[in-house]
DNA sequence: CGGATTTGACCGGCGC
DNA sequence: GCGCCGGTCAAATCCG
């Protein structure tokens, strides 16, 4: 049975509040996988038969045909359906609309349980009877099912899409795998939480289990469930702090998010907590967002309606490169989470799959000068949390301490050359 | 009953 | 060749 030689999770001691590791995790071992070997794709010779005139926005279609993929073979093309925009909300081209259920809370979407985000102290996910090909790689449908209230009902929600200089990084990234298996890129996590399952938005088999050298916790094997989706991860317990699970994903979703993702049905703000003061206030739009700001205002609670049209990269960028934890507060509209007893539940749900479509969305020749697409994640070590902005505008400074080294995103994306974060060739989204 | 999980067996790479 | 190890397979089992 699972754990057998596992200690149990009420073992474990809890998470501090207030957590100072001697060294960030990060120092450490950590499996990681560089793509240098991406540089190669300058080659102009490379792309010996270029794909972009041929990419539609959202139609893998084309895509496929390219690449020699059968229909048989490739995963189901997405085909975004779109209604109920919200009459004040700004939608840039990198982001496409869906039907979302309105009786989805924030993070929790009771109208479907297999997607709803799990309480990571213990697994909740509902085994349900739907066929493994409808969830992930049913291209986002997003088909009403039984369950589900009234379509009349349906709020919307924003979600990445797809634009062709994207499509040619899916197309280049499919060749590279095709050539070679060891450049397969990898992103791994590391979370706090009592789960050893994180929700992640997609749909995973369990397909292995094999016990870890040296250590009592064993690592699982997944596979994304999605027709054509050759997507693992591996799940384990980090042996040096056994609070914290190491999640490392393996490959690239082909086929966009699920149909109904665990992300929130209204835009919301995250804001990390900085652990040295508030740093200046580099947004010039309304939403404020500073580093250390805690709580959203009224005014900006009324404005969560409005379609996410951003995502940005945060990290806590104290000196000490170590968050004091414990105070990242989401608001959504009139929904608020603290980070002590929520978050672990939202940074899981979000990070995986933003991050997953940061690596699809930047340009090759961006992502061909920045370092290992290892991203470790936690929610007290570095943080690397998102700030999600609903006006469109660019921030991609704001909740930044540029050029600091506390391993968080800025320094796993950080420019070879310059030796610098230069977050904005990743987040640039628009 | 059917999908998901469990778990021992199996396989291939690697070092000696 | 042998043993170790990480990863995967697949029959058995679980479970809603």
């Amino acid at each position: 049975m699972e754990g057998k030689n596992t200690p149990p999770l009420s073992s474990l001691s809890s998470p501090p509040q207030i957590f100072s590791p001697p060294s960030p995790p990060f120092s450490l071992s950590i499996p990681t996988t560089t793509i240098d070997d991406l540089n190669f794709l300058d080659d102009d010779t490379f792309l010996e038969n270029p794909l972009p005139d041929l990419v539609k926005e959202g139609d893998f279609g084309p895509l496929y045909e390219w690449l020699g993929i059968t229909d048989e073979d490739a995963p189901p093309v997405e085909r975004p359906v779109k209604r109920s925009l919200p009459p004040d909300a700004i939608v840039p081209e990198s982001f496409e609309t869906v039907a979302q259920s309105e009786s989805s809370s924030f993070f929790s979407i009771p109208s479907n349980p297999d997607v709803a985000v799990s309480n990571n102290n213990n697994s909740s996910r509902v085994a349900g009877k739907r066929p493994a090909e409808s969830v992930a790689g049913d291209g986002g449908n997003a088909s009403p099912r039984s369950d589900e209230p009234d379509d009349e009902k349906v709020n919307t929600i924003t979600r990445l899409k797809l634009k062709p200089s994207t499509m040619t990084s899916i197309a280049a990234t499919m060749r590279l795998n095709r050539r070679s298996e060891n450049n397969i890129p990898k992103l791994a996590f590391l979370t706090e939480s009592e789960s050893d399952n994180l929700e992640d938005g997609y749909k995973w088999r369990k397909y292995g289990r094999k016990t870890v050298r040296n250590s009592p916790y064993p690592r699982n094997y997944y596979r994304c469930t999605a027709i054509g989706c050759n997507v693992k991860k591996r799940v384990e317990r980090w042996l040096d702090d056994p609070t914290h699970v190491l999640t490392t994903y393996e490959g690239l979703h082909l086929h966009g998010l699920p149909p109904i993702p665990p992300t929130p049905s209204k835009s919301f703000h995250l804001y990390n907590n900085c652990t040295t003061g508030p740093k200046p206030d580099r947004c010039s739009c309304s939403c404020r967002c500073k580093g250390a700001v805690a709580v959203a205002g009224a005014g900006e609670q009324n404005r969560a309606n409005n379609a996410i049209t951003s995502v940005h990269l945060g990290t806590v960028s104290g000196g000490s490169g170590v968050n004091d934890g414990g105070s990242l507060r989401i608001v959504a509209g009139e929904n608020e989470f603290n980070y002590n007893k929520h978050m672990q539940n939202v940074e899981q749900a979000i990070t995986p799959i933003i991050l997953q479509n940061f690596m699809l969305s930047a340009p090759q020749t961006s992502l061909n000068n920045f370092t290992p697409m290892t991203i470790i994640n936690n929610g007290h070590y570095q943080s690397s949390l998102m700030n999600v902005h609903h006006d469109g505008n660019n921030h991609r400074q704001d909740c930044f301490g540029a050029g600091s080294s506390n391993g968080g995103a800025e320094d796993l994306f950080r420019n070879k050359s310059t030796g610098t974060g230069l977050l904005e060739d990743i987040v640039n989204f628009s």
